[in-house]
DNA sequence: GTCTATACGATGATAGAC
DNA sequence: GTCTATCATCGTATAGAC
């Protein structure tokens, strides 16, 4: 009975209590009840163990934004549901929240990340083009640039939060976001 | 003649560049040239020096705000030059890079943060009102959640700007924002 | 004020027994 | 596959001499 599942759990919340420096392989084999010799065995160290773990965070939040950017729906209710989409406004985005740290920046870790943000970014942009097409949004509006914007939007929401421990400050954000959104929307 | 000032350099060098965890006295000691003694004679410890550190940053940075939001020019002049101000894109706010940290957000200078970004928050919301009342934005817009919008989407452009290693990503990200703040104005 | 010496736990990893 | 040594190094701080 393998432990590499407990010990992959116990990285994935470690990452994101505490990020990847933080996250040591003696706090993993604590918290996964593994030993040493599990750890070392499966995976070839630190940096390898939280590639994995990134990995599979990746994946759940790929399917979660499949569903919000499902396409049988109105691309302003997409947008309204990207923007107001569940967050965890203190802890942080589990991918975002990590490019503060030197050592990711430096490491394979980056490019997970940089993916997913890719992903998202991409859907944001069809969506302001189907809006467009659809006449709810201005036709001359740089969907690649306002992609960005709003995907940028949402990780400073995450530094504004944490920065003043109040999840308002996030809701804030996007209201704001959504306000812009939807003052170009209603003057068409 | 005090090494303080060389300790305190030492340590906002690298609080940018790394990091607060990654800050240890030791390496601020083989920057600044300083002995362990006289660290721990001018300073509590790492966070007592950190703190020290941050509020000379914060300062600095409150100066160059000071000079975007000038109250004698133009309000959508100040939005745009706070939008497009000049940014090491892919080291990240000094401030705003640190939050992604635990042990910050634990600490006392997550307050030297939070009192920036207030700050910050505070010019753009006085901006935008001014900006209503010269009739270059709707009067409905809420300009409590739109200074919280900029000012996050700024700070989530140094995320995908460093996830990416591009630097474009954040001047699309200011775009975007700008295309936005120009799309509600030229509709009044 | 500055320095060196010393301390002790944490980190990240290897070795080898079961 | 899993476990328990063991290791060199770093991180953070204290003590005490100059």
């Amino acid at each position: 009975m393998s432990k590499r599942h407990d010990i992959i759990d116990a990285a994935k919340t470690l990452l994101w209590e505490q990020g990847f420096e933080a996250m040591s392989p003696k706090k993993v084999m604590r918290l996964s009840g593994a030993g040493q010799g599990s750890l070392y065995h499966h995976f070839e160290g630190k940096e390898a163990l939280a590639l994995s773990a990134l990995e599979e965070i990746s994946t759940e939040m790929h399917c979660a934004m499949e569903a919000v950017f499902d396409p049988a729906k109105d691309p302003m209710d997409r947008l309204y549901d990207y923007l107001y989409m569940p967050r965890a406004e203190l802890k942080g985005c589990k991918l975002g929240r990590l490019v503060g740290e030197k050592t990711v920046i430096e490491s394979n870790i980056c490019d997970v990340i940089s993916q997913y943000f890719s992903f998202a970014i991409d859907h944001l942009k069809g969506t302001l083009q189907d809006a467009k097409a659809a006449g709810d949004l201005p036709p001359h509006l740089d969907e690649a640039a306002v992609a960005r914007s709003l995907a940028a939007m949402v990780q400073g929401g995450y530094v504004l939060a944490r920065s003043t421990g109040d999840p308002t400050q996030m809701q804030m954000a996007q209201e704001g976001a959504w306000a812009m959104i939807e003052g170009l929307s209603s003057r068409i």
